[in-house]
DNA sequence: TACCAGGAGAGCG
DNA sequence: CGCTCTCATGGT
């Protein structure tokens, strides 16, 4: 039992992978991020060779810290997985330790439900308002702020509509209520999810209220870890419009086949870096 | 000020 | 189908 604990581990960029948009409740101060996993309060280092975690009480067991930074994935042997092209390799060069997380199903789907035309500042705004409210508070090292758990279905399933409107998600609130309470009332389980075909379970998501393809995407790669899966946002359809079919028009179907061949077996991490490029080329 | 944001769903022809 | 409009709210 330790409250800390440092992992070896090599190409891990700790800061692009928190802030890339596939989670949203870290927070940095100074050389620490601080965040939530499960129902544990955690800060993380990072350090040439070494990721160093700390929590709030004693941990026995640290694979579920492990299980979410993805600590076994061989980042080398996925980069060679990428396609051998222009775009992919400048993608690649500009962001070399960018990793995927594997995120708790309901936080990240309820997360990519609020997501919808709303921007990556927002999107954390609206979360931690959520947490805040309705989540339950945790324990922290002594001086940091208060920590909350992301709320239950069950519990969001009885919040009123107003009161997720308040927490500043707008017409997203339905949604997220009607999805929770189909989660709740267990016409919809997140586990079952994880023993079916990609394909199957992107339909089964895509019943949910409010989740269409791309959050469907997102909660697969994300979420369940299905590598295969590539969200097509809009700065994923500008880059590969851009990149990939310069002057031509292409419809959104088009680019889905083009990613379910082109960017091979681990497609959904060739996307982040794909994301991570754009944005970052657009902010300068 | 005007435009746009890690979209989805409904209403058209 | 494929296109367009709306939805709520804040950042740039």
């Amino acid at each position: 039992m330790e409250t800390t604990r440092t992992f070896a581990i090599r190409d891990y960029d700790l800061a692009a992978t928190l802030t890339c948009g596939q989670v949203f409740r870290w927070q940095q101060q100074v050389h620490w991020w601080a965040g939530v996993i499960g129902n544990r309060w955690v800060r993380l280092r990072s350090e040439p060779g070494s990721i160093t975690a700390e929590t709030a009480e004693p941990v026995a067991d640290w694979d579920w810290l492990a299980h979410y930074l993805q600590l076994h994935v061989d980042l080398a042997e996925v980069l060679r997985t990428f396609p051998d092209d222009a775009p992919m390799l400048a993608a690649v060069a500009a962001c070399r330790g960018l990793r995927l997380l594997r995120q708790d199903p309901w936080e990240c789907l309820a997360s990519f439900i609020l997501s919808s035309t709303k921007q990556i500042v927002q999107i954390r705004q609206i979360i931690a308002l959520l947490c805040e409210r309705y989540g339950e508070p945790l324990a922290v090292k002594h001086g940091w702020p208060p920590a909350f758990t992301f709320p239950s279905p069950a519990l969001l399933a009885r919040v009123t509509e107003a009161e997720l409107r308040a927490c500043k998600m707008g017409f997203r609130a339905p949604y997220l209520r009607a999805t929770a309470e189909m989660i709740a009332s267990g016409l919809f389980e997140p586990g079952r999810l994880q023993q079916l075909p990609v394909e199957v379970g992107r339909a089964e998501l895509m019943k949910l209220p409010g989740v269409g393809r791309k959050i469907a995407d997102c909660v697969l790669l994300f979420g369940y870890g299905c590598q295969s899966a590539f969200p097509v946002d809009v700065w994923v359809m500008k880059a590969l419009r851009q990149l990939y079919f310069p002057r031509r028009r292409v419809t959104l179907r088009r680019l889905h086949q083009f990613t379910a061949t082109h960017f091979g077996p681990r497609a959904g991490y060739a996307q982040q870096y794909l994301f991570h490029y754009m944005r970052n080329a657009a902010r300068g």
